[in-house]
DNA sequence: AACTCGGGGCA
DNA sequence: TGCCCAGAGTT
């Protein structure tokens, strides 16, 4: 896909998903961490009647630490792999108050250190707490990227998220991670995407060839 | 590269 | 019921 292609798909995308925005809750770098870092396998939509109260009793690194794992577990039990999630929280804490002061650090390499917080979850951070241009490759965005085309099918996260940045101008990416997190989850869905409403069908190899399968099948089965 | 963690959402 | 999901860590 050429770089014409890309700007005019992207605009597109930009004009379905005006309101694109991190829909997670939260009020400072810290909070932002615990709630990327909660949202793994699981939408933003459970973490957020999760931290709606988590927040009230935990608003300090140290408040994660002055109550008993089985405790923290307990507060978090609705959200998906709660187990490890409770006990990352906690060494990560312990980690943020022993080596920075008590603050979330602002360096990637330094957000990487911190357990349960890879690349995605770093990228999140940097761009939606410190305002650092980054995009985040999530399911959608991978997913999105290789159907267009964007990307190939058996490129690595890593090797998609290079490709994005180097085809999206530097002050659109984290905009530009919104956008294609929102096409992924709302219209060009896992299953069921909507090709046959699709705007950008026509730039979309994937999508052709979907709508040639189904109109295939439909013409079998009749 | 494949496996595991895991409750919630959705068909 | 069964399948997948705004991932990360380990083997």
């Amino acid at each position: 896909m050429n770089a014409v292609t890309i700007r005019h798909v992207l605009n597109t995308i930009a004009e379905m998903f005006p309101d694109a925005r991190c829909e997670l809750n939260h009020r400072n770098p810290f909070e932002l961490t615990i709630a990327v870092l909660l949202s793994a396998q699981c939408t933003d939509e459970t973490v957020n009647k999760v931290t709606a109260t988590l927040f009230d009793k935990y608003r300090t690194p140290q408040d994660y630490l002055n109550v008993p794992l089985e405790e923290l577990e307990n507060d978090i039990r609705r959200i998906g792999l709660f187990r490890n999630k409770a006990a990352n929280i906690q060494k990560l804490c312990r980690l943020v108050i022993d080596k920075h002061n008590g603050e979330i650090p602002r360096k990637h390499e330094e957000l990487t250190e911190l357990p349960g917080v890879g690349r995605k979850t770093a990228n999140v951070v940097v761009s939606n707490a410190f305002d650092e241009p980054a995009i985040a490759v999530d399911t959608h965005v991978e997913r999105v990227s290789k159907r267009l085309g964007i990307a190939k099918a058996d490129d690595s996260v890593l090797e998609v998220e290079k490709k994005l940045m180097r085809k999206v101008p530097r002050d659109e990416w984290t905009i530009t991670h919104h956008r294609l997190i929102f096409f992924g989850r709302y219209h060009c869905k896992a299953q069921n995407p909507k090709c046959d409403v699709c705007p950008i069908l026509e730039h979309c190899k994937e999508g052709k060839s979907r709508m040639k399968a189904a109109l295939k099948k439909r013409s079998t089965t009749k």
